[in-house]
DNA sequence: AATGAATGAGATTTCATTCAT
DNA sequence: GATGAATGAAATCTCATTCAT
């Protein structure tokens, strides 16, 4: 008598996954990609060292998939953003606050993680190019020439100002690190100005 | 030919240690603390893998040494914002474009790699937590107040500003490491925004 | 339904015994000791990995089980020879076609693979060496001799002989592998030749 | 000053590599593919186990280059047999004696290792396959052709005789490590009727 | 009894540090 | 002083064995 049927086991399959790339996400994200050790991965899953090779067959794999994970993440967050209702500013601030928040800030640093490392695995790093030259920066550009047509954003050339406003959610991110949970989010407003008139 | 004398030895000596610090410096920098391999340093130095062991005794001590002369420089250079001329903003600008500079980026690079990992050593992660209570804060404290009063810099709390404005300075150099060179230094004027009224 | 009574799971145990030990078997002589992992034995038996470890306490006493079973065998081989008819070279002939045989090489691959490795637990040292100082030599000397007496094998020392005779067996079973199945049992006739006068 | 010239570290970096390649050779040949531990080769080479990683990527690595060098080997015996002065049979006697002989030796037990074993790297197995197309049976043929016409050699397809010889020589070669050294060279000659008339 | 997920000891591999030259 | 080969501790990864279901 098989004690599960399939559909349980796939669902157990599928929790393990989700909770090793969970921990994985978090460990990454703070502690740097060469940072992370395996068995700090299974501490923070609350497994053992040997199991996360069942479900990925290495860490470079685990890491990619992570990295795969965030880029759509990202790209998602992005699309949303123009369905969002409100003036420019307001659906950018939006967006800020949901990088910036709890559930998806780790996936924003993975990526910060990944990029200004030059310790990564090649297919992360082909992942990370074509992000960069494929996603972000065409979705948000209409948001901030709206924004710019409104006089809500300040003039100049829109992917430089998108340019600036990533560095500066990139900076409260890993500033945050060492700065006290959920603190920061009242700050997004005075961010908010670099790219305001 | 006579061995050289001693002066000229100490001279060697420390061009050596000059010459390790800074491709150390650069590596530490870009790849993060974890992702530099004594053999990248080397290797940035023109020098044998072993030689640095001559004048560190460990990657951990060259690491502690780099990280204390950034805290000083950045200690300096906020010391030296306000003998600079100009107004509050004047003066903010140039430490910020001064910040950016190649002979300095390193530097404050370093500190944000420390700061944000936590595979530090405790040594060094104690000269961190000495700095971040001690040094800057107290120091363009009066900068910031002073432009808030003169209307230069917008209100509310000193240090959430200038939490925000380092921030931002972090986010700028981290990006910048896939950006072209020097291409964001314009950009400076655009961030200044983010204290500004 | 009544559960099974303890002849029928006697039964079910025994054949349980048999198809594991089945498949190890095949494994053990084809991918050799070490080269054999639990994994395999399973899926060549069809079971679960954890399954085996009901029936054989370990891997180890699964292969000494095995060894055991396969000198046995041999032994068995060995004896039952003298009472094949037909002259001392019938007979060899007959011995080695069976030693070749689907059903029985296995049994001589995992003695060969057994013997040649060093990475064998100590029982199974122990047995081999057991075996290789009591059994085939004495029982098939007396064959070896008759048949020098009668003219039909070569002279000379017949426990060299004997030797050479298992040394071919041994590289035709071990050649096997990547040959075609049954293609080399026709070759049995060109090798009796070794012993031949 | 450097302490050798770039000559004499070649030297000794290739003196390395022999010795590395030398002990792994006999390990491989002797304990089989999986059975050899990278620290049982550095035990033989009486270096450390990391060294290897300095000379060789990976335990496969270095597995691959043996079984070149042991394919090569095996290609420039068949070779130089047709310039051996005598008869086929004395050629073949020859070729025989120095393929067991201890220079030699583990060359071919590491082609049987590899070729019986299913635990290859793919890599590997494209060479055996290369080979065992190539090789032998193109270079020996005329040679066993020859002891055909000159009624040395038995009848019958050439390739059959030839695949039986190797069997005959695998065996012995196997069969050899738990028997005396050199005492089976005596033998060849008992091993040639396999393929003489 | 049977499964296959989970563990942990042991293998491979990396790299900071030492050492012979 | 300088080199880079060598070491060995710590990381990654594998797999025999155990265990919850």
């Amino acid at each position: 008598m098989a004690p599960l049927n399939e559909q349980q086991l796939d669902q157990l399959h599928i929790q393990r996954i989700v909770q090793i790339k969970k921990a994985a996400l978090k460990v990454f994200a703070n502690r740097g990609i060469i940072g992370t050790k395996i068995s700090m991965i299974a501490a923070e899953a609350g497994i053992s060292q040997g199991l996360s090779y069942r479900y990925f067959k290495s860490k470079e794999e685990l890491l990619i998939t992570l990295i795969q994970d965030a880029l759509e993440e990202a790209k998602a967050a992005m699309e949303q953003v123009n369905h969002l209702p409100g003036t420019p500013l307001e659906k950018l601030r939006s967006l800020t606050k949901s990088m910036l928040d709890d559930s998806n800030k780790y996936f924003f640093m993975l990526i910060q993680q990944a990029s200004s490392s030059e310790e990564v695995p090649e297919k992360a790093k082909q992942l990370l190019e074509q992000f960069s030259k494929e996603n972000p920066i065409q979705l948000l550009i209409p948001l901030f020439i709206e924004g710019q047509r409104m006089g809500q954003f300040c003039e100049g050339d829109p992917y430089k100002l998108l340019f600036c406003y990533f560095s500066v959610i990139t900076g409260l991110m890993l500033q945050e690190v060492q700065a006290d949970e959920n603190y920061w989010v009242h700050e997004v407003d005075l961010l908010m100005k670099v790219i305001m008139k």
